[in-house]
DNA sequence: AACACCTACAACCGCAATGAA
DNA sequence: ATTCATTGCGGTTGTAGGTGT
């Protein structure tokens, strides 16, 4: 399987499938060596490789404390765990999968267990939210983390929402824009971050702060807890606030004090390291959540495009 | 048997972070 | 402070082998 064909390319390196003579020679340069120094490998063993491509071929392949094949069921569930908790970060969960790597949790993840999710929850509503600056990706299917990508069948539905880059320090707001349920986007302004994070720790608890104080993980994590909870009823509700808010007006009044003190461990204190409070009788229901999302659109905020977060069906 | 399609996975690519010069 | 090389990461691609028709 994968790839075969050897290529020279134009530098006269070879490309393709590595032969067993040139992972020998990969293998004895970096037993006499060590890791590292991939650059000088070809230089100094006259194998026509880039330092990158051995650097892959050893880490990918060659280490010799590599397990291959057969991801047993416990690493299965422990790749689901931390994919729903870290999203693509694929380093990061083949470091607690000892041998493992992450070539190898990513293809299995995007073959097989993305696949498995979505036979297994094929109705069901999804969201994925991706913090690009963060580089973390997490869909939730029914509360359960699917894939990195693209959420299952439902090619052509998607409705967009636009964060902000950085929960911790920035705010989510801003008018909605693009052409109603089919794509809209929230938005908001950079320059606005910077005003607004410079009171953190003084600020009322607006809505608006309510969601500045998280970090883009424990906003995930409350994702994940509100939805596994979401119902046709609330869907409904957020659609419709989509909807509405595409005019640009202020569509739902912000979060009642009432909310915010039944959550408490939702409250702007959560910057110093609070968790979300996950006790059902203090839940914020999803639309609940999402109704700081879509203020008044005279703020005059601008796109940020670090954080997606897409609704399907 | 032949062909088309699917799956698994090795390898490539582009980008960002880091460190040395 | 800047440039450049190296390293590491995640997304994507290409292909062998498997499966279905």
């Amino acid at each position: 399987m994968g790839r075969s064909s050897r290529i020279s390319s134009k530098d006269g390196l070879t490309k393709g499938a590595w032969s067993a003579l040139e992972d020998e020679i990969l293998v004895d340069y970096v037993k006499t060596h060590g890791e590292g120094k991939w650059s000088n490998l070809a230089k100094q063993t006259g194998l026509k490789r880039c330092g990158k491509s051995c650097r892959l071929r050893w880490m990918n392949y060659l280490r010799p404390d590599i397990k291959r094949g057969n991801i047993s069921g416990d690493e299965e569930e422990l790749i689901m765990r931390m994919h729903k908790l870290l999203g693509n970060r694929w380093s990061l969960i083949a470091g607690r999968l000892p041998g493992r790597t992450d070539n190898e949790i990513k293809n299995y993840w995007n073959s097989y267990i993305a696949k498995k999710a979505k036979d297994q929850f094929p109705s069901t509503r999804s969201v994925e939210i991706i913090d690009k600056k963060a580089d973390a990706r997490v869909d939730l299917h029914g509360g359960v983390a699917l894939s990195s990508g693209v959420c299952p069948q439902q090619q052509g539905k998607e409705d967009v929402i636009q964060l902000n880059p950085d929960m911790k320090n920035a705010a989510v707001t801003g008018p909605l824009s693009g052409n109603g349920l089919t794509k809209p986007k929230l938005e908001l302004s950079k320059s606005r971050v910077g005003q607004l994070s410079s009171t953190s720790g003084e600020v009322e608890n607006t809505p608006t702060n309510f969601i500045l104080d998280f970090s883009s993980e424990e906003f995930c994590n409350m994702l994940d807890y509100d939805f596994a909870k979401l119902n046709d009823a609330n869907i409904n509700e957020l659609e419709n606030a989509i909807e509405a808010e595409s005019g640009g007006t202020l569509l739902n009044p912000p979060l009642s004090q009432e909310i915010m003190e039944n959550n408490g461990g939702f409250s702007s204190s959560a910057a110093e390291g609070d968790q979300p409070n996950n006790n059902n009788s203090n839940m914020v229901s999803a639309a609940d959540l999402f109704q700081p999302l879509f203020l008044d659109s005279n703020d005059g905020w601008q796109l940020g495009d670090d954080i997606d977060i897409l609704f399907s069906n």
